[in-house]
DNA sequence: CAGCAAATGATATTATGTATCATTTGCCAT
DNA sequence: ATGGCAAATGATACATAATATCATTTGCTG
């Protein structure tokens, strides 16, 4: 079984858990992001689906179901780039803390991390000393992959 | 002198340092970014110098006028938000390092400030692990400013 | 004051996303 | 099984952000 195909069926049966239904196009949406690890637009999926599938999903319900695999905490929307990604943990059965994503300014390669707690904890802390309160911690950060660094050196 | 007023004359000064000039126009948008400490947008800017100056200008104008002022580092694009802000160190006479933002996820105030400097350190190093590199320190956090905490509250 | 470059205007187009109403689908109770 | 309800999806229009391209204006500078 495929590694994109093992973990829509772990995403599958943690949709039933919380008595929801991950329907045939929330599949097909889902797989398009599975299988890159760039962030890809909603506009980028109705095309991914259209070749792949057949399927002409109007780009309204790309964005319907892209809420919904936001719900459901399978999708993340990376607000930097005005993309979409899988989320890494889809397959892992524990619980994860907020986590951030490295986004390649160059191919928009993404890495979603966790920073170290003593780390985010000083950011906090910087962030509470000029008066305000960290969100959330899903930070979005541009940077370069290393392919991209060498490409560029 | 009004305090936006003080600014914009330091603005002046620094573009003619630099061989450029701060016309009409480019002072009517920067001086709506200057009078209020919320990100505006492009098109916002566009409603405020019509009704403060009856200046109908362009959208398209708006934005080259924001990217002339980015060039001369007086105006920040907030990615997170697409909107822009006056950069908060223009009547300083030296340099500054990179800085990050914290933007009201409620209200749009946003704050400019400097992490300081092993935190950044830490964090480019857990990027580092990652085998990804910081391009520029200018991160932008979603926050709530102390109002809006209060008003929740 | 002629002419050139910088600045601005006008128009069209693309990308991203939302609002709204219509239609289809699948499931559940009778 | 079937009638009906809610969830899912479709269709259409529109709003917002931004860029491309060509035209015009402005303001120096020789």
């Amino acid at each position: 079984m495929s590694n994109v195909q093992n973990t829509i069926n772990h995403a599958e049966n943690s949709c039933k858990a919380r008595g929801a239904k991950l329907t045939n196009k929330r599949k097909q949406v889902l797989s398009g992001l599975l299988q890159s690890d760039k962030a890809k637009s909603a506009y980028e999926l109705v095309d991914y689906c259209k070749d792949k599938f057949g399927e002409t999903l109007p780009p309204m319900s790309v964005y319907r179901i892209l809420d919904f695999l936001q719900d459901e905490h399978l999708v993340h929307k990376l607000k930097l780039a005005n993309k979409y990604i899988a989320c890494s943990h889809i397959t892992c059965d524990h619980e994860h803390g907020v986590t951030q994503f490295l986004i390649c300014n160059n191919c928009q390669t993404v890495k979603e991390i966790s920073v170290n707690q003593p780390t985010i904890n000083a950011l906090k802390s910087n962030i509470e000393d000029a008066g305000f309160q960290l969100v959330n911690s899903q930070l979005e950060i541009n940077c370069l992959c290393s392919n991209c660094q060498n490409a560029a050196a």
